[in-house]
DNA sequence: GCCAACGTTGGC
DNA sequence: GCCAACGTTGGC
């Protein structure tokens, strides 16, 4: 099993419109960045844990977890909308651009962690997460720093 | 709202 | 295949 970060700007997507779904389910569209699309295309399997960002928040922070649920890479269906923000013109069903993954909500932090004490934390400089410049809206978590963010969150601190 | 750091595009 | 110009991300 591997572990995940996956961003979400909470105005356009947050933890709680994935846990209102009726399944509690979606297919993570609209990215349109070629390393995040391998990551999810080529790395990513069903049972990888993720934590859940909220970028371009205040503070920015990690909301809580949720899990990989496809079997195989799912084509993004918005590259295939002309009304889409994220269509693109140059993608077709039979040769498709945009692969995603579906992810399950599976928890929610009572109390967010905030990116300064992710980034105060001596053990996790070395995370993507606070390394200058890391834009990547989806990036691999080492198993110890998944482990110590973990232990940050503390045991009573999961929400439904 | 600013802007640094990236990523992408397209002319050559 | 280089690289300047442009667009985007996302913290601040």
């Amino acid at each position: 099993m591997k572990y995940w970060l996956m961003k979400s700007e909470p105005d356009c997507f947050s933890i709680d419109d994935l846990a209102k779904l009726p399944d509690k389910t979606t297919i993570w569209d609209g990215v349109r960045n070629y390393q995040a699309r391998n990551i999810m295309r080529d790395e990513m399997k069903k049972g990888d844990q993720i934590f859940f960002y909220h970028s371009n928040a205040k503070p920015p922070h990690l909301a809580g977890l949720a899990e990989i649920v496809s079997e195989t890479p799912i084509p993004d269906p918005t590259q295939f909308d002309p009304k889409s923000q994220y269509f693109d013109e140059k993608s077709s069903a039979e040769n498709p651009r945009w692969m995603t993954v579906k992810v399950k909500f599976k928890k929610k932090f009572k109390d967010i962690l905030p990116l300064d004490r992710i980034r105060s934390n001596p053990k996790l400089t070395n995370m993507k997460l606070v390394q200058k410049g890391a834009r990547l809206s989806v990036q691999p978590v080492e198993k110890k720093e998944w482990d110590e963010i973990m232990a940050m969150i503390g045991h009573t601190n999961l929400a439904y």
